[in-house]
DNA sequence: CCTTTAATTCGGCGGATGCCGAACTATCGC
DNA sequence: GCGATAGTTCGGCATCCGCCGAATTAAAGG
């Protein structure tokens, strides 16, 4: 039958251990090497190789050579669309209460990079703000940046005028597979994620998908977008003052 | 790491020729027993059993019981996105000149079920159609129901009311693997393509997720959606005269 | 040019798992 | 009830493949 021989390849590399975590660093975002992965994934580095050998192979990632590093990525939007529909469809198989929970688990909850956008309670709250203040509209099936919330990104510092399609379509839902409830992705989750790294507002955690909120992004996201972080009703946006009428401009720091 | 370990669950649940053979099967939309799923696999009743038990307690697939029968099924829109992604991952992964062809390729290439709607040829002209017409637009990040489409699909016998939510909402895009191009999913795709079947356009083949296209269908197609299945320039829909003045509605037949 | 570090290749070990057939259970139709 | 058919469970076989360490290649940097 077409297309199941190779279904089944592509599917049976993510179904190891060592690979799917590899592959869920890479997730991340960020290029990292052969020797970072093997670390991270607990394995010998002549394992990680065989590994990173097969996936490149597979096309799911890519390689840059820089001197005697090779730094390895996710290839596409699509392979990570991919990875990311698997974690939610594994996120949702088991039954909440065998979710066990670590230091590192509450990091990751809270604050991580999906890719090239936010995910977490930081990126969820951002995406209900955002929706709240009538800046987008979000739904499972499609989102889509207002009149207004094109103003409060502009304003934000987010760069929406290089990919010029329809308002629509590069603003994607994305179902956070901790929080279960949606975030932004596309091109508009990804300038939003870009500025808030920019801004010094959040920073990537070593040898982590984990982000980590500094008092800088705390004020921010509570002064720009009506974010009290340090409540636990992180899901409680309040609506802001200015929204909808033009927002205040945040200078470029850092 | 929360969400990698069952994420390889998952995956090397998929990754398994035997088991991927048995839900691309059961991605055809309908529900099949276990020795017919044994059959398509090839391997004996009691494997089949053991790979069913399997996907049934990962809760990829769920189980309905009549009498000394057992219908598995998908178990949700979510896990046919995720497999669909999948097989697109896996589509790409192999250069296409490697694409080896046989006449079941070529059904399935033409018309197949996806879930609950269509693809192939056939469902990716039909997208097409849609699109020339001003019925819908449709692009790999979202799609939406025109004015003009709803009352055209109206007339197709489509029932569009029932979920009420934006329009956009329930005309998603999907990425045909076999064709790499874009058709009809969502609550749209799944009207159309049950349709089709109602008006008998289009036939299940048995033991295959492939559609047959009848005489009716090919008549039906071409007068009311402007496509000469004859033509192989599928890809090349008319524009239909009636477009956006409100369509002739088809009587329910069969 | 020699040391150091990154990465690959190879041989071999060991655990995991897909597979089957045979025995067993469940349900239908007669 | 009884035979027929759908499905499950179990034991055992065979294969696959992830893993490591040691040897090798590649590149940097003194």
């Amino acid at each position: 039958m077409v297309g199941t021989a190779n279904m089944v390849e592509v599917a049976a590399l993510v179904g190891d251990t060592a690979r799917a975590t590899i592959l869920a660093a890479l997730m991340g975002g960020q290029a990292l090497t052969g020797s970072e992965l093997a670390f991270l994934a607990r394995i010998s580095r002549s394992t990680a190789s065989e590994h990173l050998s097969k996936l490149v192979e597979a096309r799911l990632i890519a390689i840059t050579k820089q001197g005697r590093f090779r730094y390895y990525r996710i290839v596409s939007p699509r392979v990570a669309k991919m990875l990311e529909s698997i974690e939610l469809v594994a996120a949702i198989d088991v039954p909440p209460r065998y979710q066990p929970r670590s230091m590192k688990d509450d990091a990751l909850r809270f604050a991580r990079t999906c890719y090239d956008h936010l995910a977490g309670q930081v990126g969820v709250a951002i995406a209900d703000a955002l929706v709240t203040n009538g800046h987008i509209i979000l739904a499972e099936e499609g989102g889509e940046v207002t009149d207004a919330g094109a103003r409060f990104l502009a304003g934000f510092g987010a760069d929406l005028t290089s990919k010029s399609r329809s308002r629509r379509l590069f603003c994607q839902p994305c179902l956070d597979w901790s929080e279960r409830r949606l975030h932004v992705a596309g091109h508009v989750g990804a300038e939003i994620c870009r500025r808030c790294l920019e801004l010094g507002w959040l920073r990537r955690v070593r040898d982590s998908r984990a982000l980590r909120l500094t008092p800088d992004g705390k004020s921010g996201l509570r002064d720009h977008f009506g974010l009290d972080l340090d409540n636990p009703e992180l899901l409680r946006p309040r609506a802001l003052a200015s929204a909808g009428k033009g927002a205040s401009v945040i200078p470029l720091r850092r």
